[in-house]
DNA sequence: TTGTTCCTACGAAAAATTTCCTAACTTTTA
DNA sequence: TAAAAGTTAGGAAATTTTTCGTAGGAACAA
């Protein structure tokens, strides 16, 4: 029997809410996410060069486990597998910015605003950009 | 020998850059901001009615470690120990915040509010609340 | 007083995350 | 060809975080 809407298994993990990465885990995604398909090597060299040292094997480990909890793809019909981010950068920042505001600001957006404005970090061009984005709302 | 200023020794661990609290710390925090100074008990009551179901020594040990790590206070003169968030609520939501921002968004805030803007979660009241915030910035 | 309930301290188990060692195989180099 | 270097898979150790059991007192009620 062919069964071709299997719409009713959406309560399966899937793309739509893909599971939560480790802080690890997001490191990897944002080497996938910036520099496209790689291979572990490369992930591993970005590693060591912008953010810590880390054996080979370690972040072997952790894209076969990101493979298996389906957080990236994985060419391996060559002999050096290439690995590809299965979430959308997008989709995935804005779950975790949900997700933060969320715990943190109770759910209010303008609340967050108000920290970051209040934050000295916040330079004046940045504040410019966001007037930008409000003026550009408005069209 | 009296040593008036030890400045010198501000690289150690102080409520300057408190210890980053972790998931469930956190949420201990939340409460300690919230209801103010606490009981063990009370903290317990709360996250077993707002957040998930978790025995009273898990409570008890978590705070006392954070007590050792300086993240909250403690009165112990009475038998009910008294805790109190040793960190401001404000400071430390601004240096997660902080953090978030740079991991996710390369320290770009204007980065971050094209995310949230770009939202369905965002209403339009937050939009207006927002924009009021800007509008008070410019007096 | 005596038993019940509540409290803390402490240690350890359990769970989650991260790291790396080893084996087996392929590719490259000498 | 043979050694050296690179690659994956798998398991297990190490670390961090979370949970809870137990013991010993203190407060309280009968």
């Amino acid at each position: 029997m062919f069964i071709g809407n299997i719409s009713y298994l959406s309560f399966m993990k899937s793309k739509n809410t893909p599971a939560e990465p480790t802080k690890s885990e997001l490191e990897i995604l944002q080497v996938l996410w910036k520099c496209g398909p790689s291979t572990v090597r490369f992930v591993n060299d970005q590693l060591n060069e912008e953010k810590r040292e880390v054996n080979y094997t370690s972040t072997l480990k952790l894209m076969q486990i990101m493979f298996e909890k389906g957080l990236v793809d994985r060419d391996d019909s060559q002999m050096k597998h290439v690995y590809t981010a299965a979430v959308e950068e997008k989709k995935m920042k804005a779950m975790l910015l949900d997700k933060f505001v969320e715990t943190l600001y109770d759910g209010s957006a303008s609340t967050l605003m108000m920290q970051l404005l209040g934050n000295k970090k916040t330079s004046k061009k940045e504040l410019e950009a966001i007037r930008e984005i409000l003026k550009k709302l408005d069209q």
